[in-house]
DNA sequence: GGCTTGATTTTGACAGTGTCAAGATGTGCT
DNA sequence: AGCACATCTTGACACTGTCAAAATCAAGCC
């Protein structure tokens, strides 16, 4: 059996520090979490965490690549209904992302955030990764207008930039609680969804 | 004449400490501001501060309040083009809004932020301000539905929440350097005023 | 003038933070 | 056994927000 060991070395410590830092995100945000706490936690001493990560920023790095592989995984989950049409698909894609922003902001926050992406040296490793999220999007968009679902009348890239900018306003009014309404979301996508991709 | 003293008394510590802290937003972000560094740089002892803001976070509502005067007046100066077709009226106004926020990321960062409406035990008094500020667009909403400029296949209120999230959307994307095309700002308004108000 | 009242500012202090250097402790290899 | 290496801890530093107590000034009243 794998066996957690409690002693000197931890086995997995930085597994651990991820896994607990994300709870400490979830219960105060990412102003309430300190490294110090964070070591508390999981029963290690104050600096153990600089052996794993060079940083706190690079710990908030880490978490924010988990995010995006979750997010990622939970949109195509949705995907593949075939038998809908155009418009189901679309808004249920809407809605696939925004649910998954609202139910994670811990991961949502880092991904997008200042944090990240405003004071940090290097965001290179995950500029690049969120650049492949919006890549694999700006292909959708083409494929919709390949099938003649959307029209023309944009660059699939300006159609992209404005889509998704209004996929991720919609989720961060409702994460900052300016959205105060949470039964408005199911509208609000939906009304999202049937301006954007009106037939 | 206006006398400026400089001795123990201040004469007007608190608009002066909003001022340098605006600049101190401008040249380092929100985390790099610090209540001692500023009453520093205001020139007086670390503690005087409290006695013009309980909190820091007081400190932050005050000046994401004249945030909102600011833009609120950047946006009505743009406005009375009278001549001016609809669909012009529509994209400056998208502009004037978009250009802002790129422009005083340290007032938008405070309007719309974390700091402000997360972190806050009575963020009431522009709860209330903001709430004024969207009636008013909402508002809006309904004249150009009036005018027939818009459908009404969704409610004014709908319309508004959807199209203000991708405003936000666009000026959170270009301000946290997501959007690294600091060219492409107009032609992603341009795009979205298209794709919102389409005639 | 001096005295008092109130507003304003400073000093000293405390707990909490990120982070580093030096040392301690454990694991695996030969 | 001994060695090399990975891992963890202790001690320390500068910095943060914030408070209580003391100092300082301005203005009004005698």
């Amino acid at each position: 059996m794998t066996v957690v060991k409690k002693n000197y070395h931890h086995g997995d410590l930085k597994g651990t520090l991820e896994d607990a830092a994300v709870e400490i995100l979830r219960e105060v945000g990412v102003n309430g979490l300190s490294m110090r706490k964070l070591a508390d936690r999981v029963g290690v001493s104050r600096s153990a965490p600089y052996h794993h990560f060079e940083d706190k920023k690079a710990l908030l790095n880490a978490i924010a690549h988990r995010g995006f592989i979750l997010q990622g995984m939970a949109i195509d989950a949705q995907e593949p209904e075939a038998g809908s049409s155009f418009r189901e698909q679309v808004k249920s894609f809407v809605h696939a992302y925004v649910t998954w922003a609202v139910e994670h902001p811990e991961y949502y926050d880092l991904m997008f955030g200042r944090e990240v992406w405003q004071e940090n040296n290097p965001p290179d490793e995950f500029a690049q990764e969120s650049r492949g999220y919006f890549r694999r999007y700006v292909a959708r968009v083409e494929r919709w207008q390949d099938s003649g679902d959307i029209s023309r009348d944009l660059s699939a890239l300006r159609f992209a930039q404005v889509s998704w900018s209004s996929l991720h306003g919609i989720s961060r009014l409702l994460i900052d609680g300016i959205y105060v309404d949470k039964k408005a979301q199911t509208a609000i996508c939906d009304a999202a969804a049937n301006i954007f991709f009106k037939a």
